[in-house]
DNA sequence: CTTTTTTGTTAGATAAATCTAACAAATTAA
DNA sequence: TTAATTTGTTAGATTTATCTAACAAAAAAG
């Protein structure tokens, strides 16, 4: 597989995470290239039996597809835990290295820095690290803001890596593992007052509270 | 740069230091890539003034182009010590995935290495780490085969990463840092018989000699 | 239920890095 | 010092991944 399918199975995987149609566009404005591009590029991959394509239907992975991209995102993760853990990296720094080591082809290297980590099962965003086979392990996750007031959530992972966003979590004071108590849904903006860990209490734009994912 | 680029302009160093010219045939060769592909990619680096290219003539490096090898390689070397020095990995097994990890493009990575391993001046092969900006430290290197018979040398480093021959320099039972005095020098295949620390005696094949390299 | 907008597709162009075939210069050998 | 061999070059084709322009289908709006 060339780097530019890897991407492209990567994008398709998180992208069905998040909506269960995915469309040439939404691929598109992921990838950030243009849609006759990825038209052509999927019709490819759909030669391959990576994903099931048929004109002006949503994208679906094939098993093999999935597991692809699932032993690359394994890759990703394990790398993010290795920088944050072994190397010294703070949690909003490590994506943007983890997008290129990510595509390095060398099994005993990966399976090294699994060792060396004891075989963790998360990563240091809370995402679940998936098998050496591509399979990952099904995570129930609620985003903060489908929560209900006055109900206590454990911070548990992030829908994203976005070095902007995990910033701003740390402006926060957040950490995973907080239990958060919503106390109020703000009317005019959706924006979200909660206590973190019984102490402070912090408010939490829609935006912020949408890519918190919590667990009960 | 592209992959690509990076790739030309470490074979054209790593030639530079093996001859003194270095021809269009040779960088096929060293890439197992066809000649007028070379040629044309030569004519590219030229025109971006990283080495100079006349019709007929040998290829070498400006000094841009010297230090943006030196750059490379740098990476390289890094990544190979940390490797060794950091995730367990023996010398024989890195340059594969060094090879890889050399094209990453993130400072932050690399100065984390360099200062985990307390800015390292060598690699696990002996070969020294150029400066942050690709100058790269003169050695003064002597191949073993070009030693003289009776006198001691310490082995320091190795010409090739090639994992075959160092599992072979392990099976001689050499280390760096060993000293070699050339007991005899066999006139019918110029193998050399070495003692090593003054303690076994091995017979080295020419074709082994003349990649170690030693210091009196 | 038309019209408009959004989404998707086809066709064809482009850039990077590779190749083969043909030829030309330089070097080596006879 | 001519002939043969090696090395280097040119020209043009190919593949991969991208693009723009033009058109077509599906979905949304009026």
């Amino acid at each position: 597989m060339t780097l530019t399918e890897e991407n492209y199975l990567k994008a398709i995987f998180h992208l069905s995470t998040e909506k269960q149609d995915v469309s040439v566009l939404d691929l598109a404005n992921s990838l950030e290239i243009k849609m006759p591009t990825v038209n052509s590029m999927v019709k490819k991959l759909a030669a391959k039996g990576l994903l099931i394509y048929e004109k002006y239907r949503p994208l679906s992975l094939t098993e093999s597809g999935r597991l692809e991209a699932g032993v690359i995102i394994r890759k990703h993760r394990l790398v993010e835990m290795f920088l944050v853990e072994k190397m010294g990296f703070q949690w909003d720094e490590v994506h943007e290295i983890a997008e290129q080591i990510e595509h390095i082809d060398s099994s005993v290297f990966f399976d090294r820095i699994n060792e060396l980590l004891n075989h963790p099962k998360f990563d240091p965003h809370g995402s679940p690290i998936p098998d050496p086979e591509g399979r990952i392990a099904s995570t129930e996750y609620l985003k903060l803001n489908d929560g209900q007031i006055g109900k206590e959530y454990i911070f548990t992972s992030v829908a994203i890596s976005q070095s902007s966003f995990l910033k701003q979590i740390n402006k926060h004071g957040l950490r995973l593992g907080d239990k958060l108590k919503i106390i109020e849904i703000l009317s005019f903006d959706k924006s979200i007052v909660v206590s973190i860990n019984g102490q402070s209490t912090e408010n939490l734009s829609g935006m912020v509270a949408g890519n918190i994912l919590v667990s009960e």
